[in-house]
DNA sequence: TCAGCTTAGTTGACACGTCATCAAAGCCCG
DNA sequence: CGGGCTTTGATGACGTGTCAACTAAGCTGA
């Protein structure tokens, strides 16, 4: 039993931490702009932006775990959250009975478009604001790749 | 009021999208595989590694908060859990009446050594290895500017 | 000395995400 | 048609992270 790992040397652990550490504290920081100026979580921003984007403001609800790369258990509980809070609604489907069809309501509407200027800002300003623009190319090329792969399996 | 927004531009926009999917796939993926691996979540995972590096393997409560980036309340929260499983001991600290020391158990020690190899593993094959070293070079530094300037406030 | 401020750590309530399990509806093929 | 397989979505239990409130101990200066 030797001991044959191959550990990381110090630019990946470098590049590790980093990723890390960028993680808890970016999203923690995004996560508390949002809270206190909308009362949203991120996870409520990514579901009212994704029900915002779809045609009609309403969309079936696997398609929209599908989207957001939830599961549909995730996605279940979190909008019936969401709906006490007066924020989405579930209709039947039409022809599929087992069918959920979730729609923006009006308050829904209203907030995500109130809530959109501030978030965007705090993310330039913690994020975007901070990189040239090959470095925001070089991230997109590298992140992508990492996601492609996760995608594989 | 008008809306002078500066939303994101495409470039922007993917290295954001990037982000938020690499952050979201892959935590969901390493998390996955340490558990099932070991047991051990990424925040046990963690804990438990810098407390092996503590002298001693000792640290006092708050300055292992410190080290984490965790608040007090969250390390307290956890060590709790971890406590109940035997991974970790809380004594009480010699001069200060308020005080904690934090220290890992033989099971916690046996675990961490354990659970490494494969967890480097996992975060070579999934991020690590996916990049060249100038992509790997590029990352730390991005990162740790964003890391910095969060640092700050 | 001791009153008031600060620091260490705990606790409870709550939102969140995962996994396993389940019921109900749709589908497919004999 | 109808029996099994699949898909949709809900649910309960559990571990996790946050915030606010709190206790207790240490510290500081009149």
């Amino acid at each position: 039993m030797t001991e044959d790992v191959r550990w990381l040397d110090p630019v990946e652990a470098r590049a590790w931490l980093g990723y890390r550490r960028m993680s808890l504290l970016l999203g923690r920081r995004l996560a508390r702009d949002l809270a206190q100026a909308s009362g949203l979580s991120e996870a409520d921003y990514d579901v009212l932006s994704n029900l915002s984007e779809a045609p009609g403001a309403s969309i079936r609800l696997t398609e929209l775990a599908v989207h957001l790369r939830w599961s549909t258990s995730r996605l279940s509980h979190h909008l019936t959250r969401m709906r006490q809070r007066g924020l989405v609604a579930r209709h039947e489907h039409p022809s599929d009975g087992r069918g959920a069809v979730i729609t923006l309501t009006a308050e829904g509407q209203r907030t995500i478009q109130e809530a959109a200027p501030g978030h965007v800002a705090s993310v330039r300003e913690h994020f975007i604001d901070l990189l040239t623009p090959e470095q925001l190319k070089a991230f997109g090329d590298l992140s992508w790749t990492v996601v492609e792969r996760l995608n594989e399996t």
